[in-house]
DNA sequence: GAGGTCACATTGTCCGGACAATCACGTCCG
DNA sequence: CGGACGTGATTGTCCGGACAATGTGACCTC
């Protein structure tokens, strides 16, 4: 029968660690990130044992539960298993990044292509019913309203449409153009929290092909969010409509242990 | 019982919880059932405040960094909201379940819905390319294939493709009818860790709408997902299709932090 | 040789304490 | 009256240790 191989246990790891006591990051942190640039560059391979926590502690000079909050952080984020008896190895698959609340712009920017934005419309509006409901506002209420075409290598790939509520955020359209509403949004001070998605699809109806280059009837993405900050507060609802035929949405997702 | 002092907060805190010590149940998993309970059923109002962590743990017999672990567990999963110099606080927003590696069945299930599924095909065929890479074989190897159409009050939502590694599963075609294919897995003693997906629409063919009763050219929601389990093998590889009037997906992301 | 048993290694849980960082709030001064 | 400043409250980080639970592998028995 196969013999577990010896090696990759590895009386001394080739990897080394190290922590600076004298910068305001917490060393938890400043060992994870290091772990974790260890095991994309591929020093740590993945299958491999990471070593017993005790003794790693030793090593760096930590006490154990600053380790294991360290790995910890790493395992919530797929990167490591850890299993009684046996120790932490490195994950097999390949985990690039599971999904985020991350806006079109993010996405189209990683993908290495360079997006653009065209404002077709920055005002504010009355809430209709739908949308009252969901940002938490009476009906009739006035709103922030922003339409942008999404385009990637000059070619039109989502139309989105955002409601936010009044005076939330300071929304230039030249800066709209610039980057992404969520940037914005952070860049505002307010922390994200969660948000509620509804990913569907439908025929596209004549004005949405003229405004994406499709022809009627043809299929479309359709993403519906709802955005909630860390206080409870809706802070955003956009409704996009994505070309099928240039778009998909790609993540990765963990099961909850 | 000491000082109950003035409740200067919100004096909103009636609220008890107990643990059992001679329980196999770790402590700090017992403490955060019962706070999650606690808020779903709203006796933890949304935005009140959830007492000093050192007093809680005095008044349970519990040491902070238990109390500590019990509330960042539910931290994690969105409930919950510590503030530096503040306190922690239950969220407001209606958070519900975050993405899951949910099999449609269950979805339906939840939904309130008695899914139904019929299986067209269950067999053994060699791997084509793209399901080679995806799982990780040898192309034209053998792996199984399970096709299955998922009906939901009498009527088609979906089809469903499936390959798996061959001797990975025992796939009675009776029990695919009667549950969902996860939990099949689950049973199998599977572990299942994470999982590639990939949300896309398009338009129906001519055999597609047949089987699921749209028209020709109907638009269909489309998903393609490899799934691994801890030691970082594929275990599964779907391709389904989902009727667009029928059916989107719906869920809760949280921002990690 | 097959199967069960036991020691060992490793992570899981829990404790008690210490100090730092941050935020809300009241106080003091201009 | 308003802004700067200090103070208290609360969470964040970190330590060192103890015992339990679990899976592996070697050893022993049959």
């Amino acid at each position: 029968m196969g013999k577990r191989d010896t090696d990759s246990k590895g009386a001394e790891s080739p990897v080394q660690f190290s922590v600076d006591r004298s910068s305001p990051v917490p060393l938890y942190f400043q060992l994870s990130q290091q772990l974790e640039a260890a095991i994309e560059t591929g020093r740590l391979a993945p299958g491999s044992l990471l070593g017993n926590e005790i003794e790693l502690a030793g090593r760096l000079g930590l006490s154990r539960p600053t380790v294991r909050q360290a790995i910890q952080s790493l395992v919530d984020k797929g990167l490591l298993v850890r299993r009684r008896g046996i120790g932490t190895q490195v994950v097999h698959s390949q985990v690039k990044r599971p999904l985020e609340l991350s806006s079109l712009y993010d996405d189209l920017e990683t993908a290495g292509q360079k997006p653009a934005t065209r404002v077709l419309l920055n005002t504010t509006t009355e809430a209709t019913a739908e949308v009252a409901a969901a940002l938490g506002v009476a009906e009739g209420a006035e709103v922030a309203l922003v339409e942008r075409l999404r385009l990637a290598h000059g070619e039109p790939v989502a139309h989105l449409r955002n409601h936010l509520p009044v005076g939330l955020l300071d929304l230039g359209t030249e800066r709209l153009e610039e980057t992404g509403l969520y940037r914005l949004m952070r860049a505002a001070g307010i922390t994200l929290h969660s948000a509620r998605q509804s990913v569907g699809a439908r025929a596209a109806t004549a004005e949405e092909g003229e405004r994406l280059g499709e022809p009627e009837g043809a299929p479309l993405l359709t993403m519906q969010r709802t955005t909630f900050d860390d206080t409870g507060r809706a802070v955003e609802f956009g409704s996009h409509v994505y070309r099928a035929s240039r778009y998909a949405f790609e993540f990765q997702l963990l099961v909850r242990p």
